[in-house]
DNA sequence: AGTGAAATTCCTCACGA
DNA sequence: TCGTGAGGAATTTCACT
């Protein structure tokens, strides 16, 4: 992976762009203190580099009636890459899973998952179970969403 | 909360926009089969509805060097109110924390923290257990993320 | 919903500092 | 690397069908 170097004015239009990708090149420009050419070149630049991945919609989930988040937690049967390749393929595919995370710890895996009610998470955790040898599933259930943020901390830079 | 209705095309213009914004209306257009009029009255009414909420730029969280994940599980030291809102607030205000739930289940909350170290966690962990009364917390740190996605799922639409 | 079109803004590049 | 200027493109918003 390239070393890439990014400066604070770099760092000041990643940090509007992961909050607010409307602006337009010269709202951004202005606010960095650059004219728009230079702020263009220094955005196109963060795309190449892959640094800016893509730019979202964000979608209001409980308007959306998608008000169940669960989290679930498994342990692997098994400890082979095989059998871990094996699982992470059969979990990628489920639509309802949003994020997918290999873990240390008691667990082996995490997965966040977002449905619209308990009939649908039945379903989806009946699927899941299914077809696929495991030692041991717990759900936990979000009762409330406090904070959410696609934005990355950068207060390191 | 109003009902809103939306129907095929609209759910379609929203599982392009929430992987894509960078689409133009015109292309968005032809891709539901209308055209563009039409369709940019339809994406303004899904804003104004509050169902899109904000468009944002997704950065790679590894070519920052923010490379650690951890899943915090913290059980509250007491079950009234006010300390649920003391400790809602703590938590909020620190930056390294990016999604942050009240949970069902043996722990009370779930944070998910995202650093660039383990020295870096550590600082944020010693801030964390510091100034509010805390009953157990367990880190768990991700070795690998399979899948994350801010695209939630439609199907149910 | 669709067409056509006008006004406005934005994107993009060649060039010079 | 930054800034200026300008062409061409896209967005946004009409009035009318």
């Amino acid at each position: 992976m390239k070393e890439i170097s990014i400066d604070k004015i770099d760092r000041a239009i990643l940090g509007l762009l992961q909050t607010n990708a409307d602006l337009s090149v010269t709202e951004v420009a202005e606010q960095v203190g650059l004219t728009t050419t230079p702020c263009w070149r220094r955005i196109q630049r963060l795309q190449q580099n892959g640094i800016v991945t893509k730019k979202v919609a964000l979608l209001d989930a409980s308007r959306l009636a998608l008000t169940t988040t669960v989290f679930v937690q498994v342990k692997a049967a098994r400890h082979d890459g095989k059998w871990l390749e094996q699982f992470a393929r059969h979990v990628e595919g489920f639509y309802e899973v949003v994020e997918f995370y290999r873990m240390s710890g008691e667990y082996d895996y995490l997965l966040k998952v977002l449905v619209k009610d308990m009939t649908s998470f039945d379903y989806f955790y009946k699927r899941l179970v299914k077809g696929i040898d495991l030692n041991d599933v717990t759900s936990s259930f979000a009762m409330e969403q406090i904070k959410y943020s696609t934005a990355l901390p950068l207060h390191h830079l």
